[in-house]
DNA sequence: CGGGCGATTGATTGCCTTCAAACGTGGTGG
DNA sequence: CCACCACGTTTGAAGGCAATCAATCGCCCG
């Protein structure tokens, strides 16, 4: 099926649908980056790892979100779905091309670029400076702004992920949410389903 | 006095040469990005703070790097100088303009930009999933890559910028470089002055 | 020579990890 | 349809690594 993907206002792209299943790859680190993806439904992780197979996950990336943006040749990270997700894929190629012809489709992709920048170093100030509470706390917040459904959050990720996109241990996240609805911040109606009962109290928890 | 300032190679602007003495600021987070800046001689630091004032260093620039390139119409980031240093700026509009104009320079910015990100990421890489001696084994490697005498490195800045670099403590940098050192893996003639003894048992740190 | 700041080293604390066990839930096969 | 199994999550107990607190050292500058 054929479906368009956007990368700024106005300007689109034609591209294959395609579906992965819950932690099916969606392509590697060192891999040629052929394609450019955006995310239609369900949610993906892109990530790294250490020379003894720690990984640190990078980002999550939900519906709208553009992914395996490149500029060398092949992949600097690593692509899976976190749930069943369908991403519809553009060459590479074909964004080239026209960023080549048109200023603003280059402009686009700066844009684009330099927003993932900004949330990288934001990432690296979580990382770098805050403690265990204070970094799902962020996370939730950064979370909620991202999907429709607030203050109900649906986690498409498990405590696993979570961990490792924060710096932490499943335990340690566990821990940091079962503390948070002890204190009234959240409610826990299942492990993936988070309710923000007072936003304030979160904000309080990320900076502390 | 008119210098140039190298975007890359072959594409140059002339700019302005001004000198920052150790600590001063470059430019501030929320202010203005009204400049370009490129280091000529010195170093510097850029950072972000947390609502309650922690610190987190977010790259140090050498002679050559560009500092403060932005897309928005303000810093996302603050920039002081980590020693006496002497920058060559150029006005954000001359920049813009010339982007406007030509393909290639615009590409040369997202180049730019796209390595910072890359750079960026292996920062988040390091702050999560990495212990203190392997992120201060890390740091050291990146930096004498980057430094023309190797493998003798002076380091600019000090334990505190280190540490708040690799979201460790003045104490434990310190620790750290002492263990390197009872290891053989580095001899410290000065607190500044570090010499690479065996790379190899740094790159072993590292991954460790 | 004295002062001050940065660095080192030591002792102790505390937070997060690790190890371990139990719980819950969704999915599958009987 | 229900029982069971597997996996993800939660919770508890113990250990370890880096932070904190504190004192000394060394060096650059005045």
């Amino acid at each position: 099926a054929q479906e368009m993907i956007t990368l700024a206002p106005g300007i689109e792209f034609r591209g294959a649908r395609m579906r992965f299943e819950r932690n099916e790859e969606i392509f590697g680190e060192d891999e040629g980056a052929e394609y450019v993806y955006r995310v239609a439904s369900g949610a993906v992780r892109t990530m790294r790892f250490t020379a003894d197979g720690r990984r640190q996950i990078l980002g999550f990336h939900l519906p709208g979100d553009i992914v395996g943006l490149e500029l060398g040749q092949v992949h600097t990270l690593s692509a899976e779905a976190v749930a069943s997700s369908e991403l519809v894929m553009v060459r590479r190629s074909v964004l080239d091309k026209a960023a080549a012809e048109s200023t603003t489709i280059a402009r686009a992709l700066l844009t684009l670029t330099a927003k993932t920048l900004d949330q990288a170093r934001e990432h690296a100030m979580v990382l770098g400076r805050k403690g265990a509470s204070e970094r799902v706390a962020t996370f939730l917040l950064g979370l909620a702004d991202r999907m429709p459904s607030n203050p109900d959050v649906d986690l498409p990720m498990s405590r696993a992920d979570i961990g490792d996109y924060l710096g932490l241990t499943i335990e340690t996240v566990s821990r940091s949410f079962s503390d948070m609805e002890r204190q009234r911040a959240i409610a826990l109606p299942s492990s993936r389903h988070v309710v923000m009962r007072s936003r304030m109290a979160l904000v309080q928890l990320q900076a502390a």
